[in-house]
DNA sequence: GGGGAATGTTAATGCTGTCAACATGGGGCA
DNA sequence: TGCCCCATGTTGACAGCATTAACATTCCCC
């Protein structure tokens, strides 16, 4: 029933719950989580503010759906530049590669796209625990190119931020089994590895490397990542 | 509610300022920085809303403030967890346990007072930069104390955060000096602790370990450090 | 084709930040 | 000492926000 194209015949939107997210995720992209206002999404779609309510328990609901959708992007970044990454003979150099690509991937995001990272960590006030189940959704979401663009089509399943969880587990897997890291150092990586670069976003973001210029920021960057795959090589 | 000096007559406060700022550091103790709310803070002094105008520019003014004094307490308990270190007779084993308990220091302050540290690293919507000198502001103000502590006398200087750097920066430099750090590794060693010891609070706090037992949380923790330490010194 | 339910609208409440106009009284100047 | 000025605090008002209640429209199934 949740018919994508606009089959509107002015008083129905035909797919106003797609259409609030994707205005909501504009908003966030431009402005972070703190812009994410249910009226001003109400206001582009060309709706009521009420509206809204039909199909979220409230303003932090709409909130909760674009951090889904945040880290949903989030993790395509990574996913991508993971795949970009140059094949090498040497597995172990090719795990390693792949490693790096998956955080400057990470980083990249929050650099180039700071309002939706941060949407992706903010905190919402009361979890809007409800799953409605979407039946059908045949997503073709289709790799679309720019950012901006795309359609709400947020994700179904509620699960947030465990995809990019699994790039990093399977990436650490590797280091692990091609030599670059230290078994004892396994356990924990992906907290560490986690950390270190999301610190590095956040402080780039929000902190004090906020004002670096980006040869200086990129240096910092890179530093980290070498400091951590260093750091998880040592026994 | 908590007049400090002996104050006036009830028309006038007397020190309307302080008790503001104190009443937004409480507010953002518990709740964080969206929770300072300048008609609250000023329902809590006793005082209408309005009356803030006559000391701040604004909420973004008084939310600064609070930022401010968060970082401010950040650093003092770093410093008393450095301070705590018990010495050793090994320079290098003393830089060491340094470091890590300026690490711990931060996300211990994280964990103990969330609302307080992401005062600390919050977007401040417009950045208040006037720095109105106080004539008459002398008197001796917080010896320190009780719960809340010391009055909302903020810092003179108005530069942020850059006391945990210097305690940061006086860290690497020992562990440099007495070969627990590769001298390569030391350009952006800073950004490289900082990063990873933030992101392990931030992830702590908002991220994907929020629900951690504990006792695994620690582990994560000294994890980082442990990983941050042995990358430092890997060449 | 009719009726129920899904969807969207207007009206209203209480919160927030902020400005304007008014009130008070403390401290400096005569 | 007395008095006036202005820093400080107050009430009132307005706009924007989230949210609820009551009302209106249209889709879709029987």
């Amino acid at each position: 029933m949740v018919t994508k194209p606009g089959s509107k015949s002015g008083y129905h939107h035909g797919d106003l719950r797609n259409a609030l997210v994707a205005a909501a995720v504009e908003l966030a992209t431009q402005g972070g989580p703190e812009r994410v206002v249910l009226r001003e999404a109400a206001r582009r779609v060309g709706v009521s503010a009420t509206a809204a309510y039909r199909h979220f328990d409230g303003q932090a609901d709409l909130l909760w759906e674009v951090k889904a959708h945040a880290q949903v992007v989030l993790a395509d970044r990574m996913e991508e530049a993971a795949r970009a990454v140059a094949e090498s003979t040497d597995p172990g150099a090719a795990a390693t590669s792949r490693f790096l690509a998956l955080g400057r991937g990470y980083i990249g995001f929050a650099v180039e796209c700071p309002g939706l990272f941060r949407s992706a960590f903010c905190p919402v006030p009361a979890a809007a625990a409800a799953d409605e189940d979407e039946g059908g959704d045949g997503d073709g979401d289709g790799d679309g190119g720019g950012d901006g663009d795309g359609p709400g089509t947020v994700n179904g399943g509620r699960e947030p931020q465990a995809r990019s969880f699994e790039l990093l587990v399977q990436s650490l897997d590797q280091l692990l089994a091609h030599g670059r890291m230290a078994p004892g150092r396994r356990p924990l990586a992906e907290a560490v590895a986690w950390s270190a670069v999301h610190g590095v976003a956040e402080l780039i973001l929000e902190g004090p490397f906020a004002h670096l210029p980006a040869e200086e920021r990129d240096a910092v960057i890179e530093s980290t990542l070498s400091v951590v795959l260093a750091g998880l090589a040592a026994p």
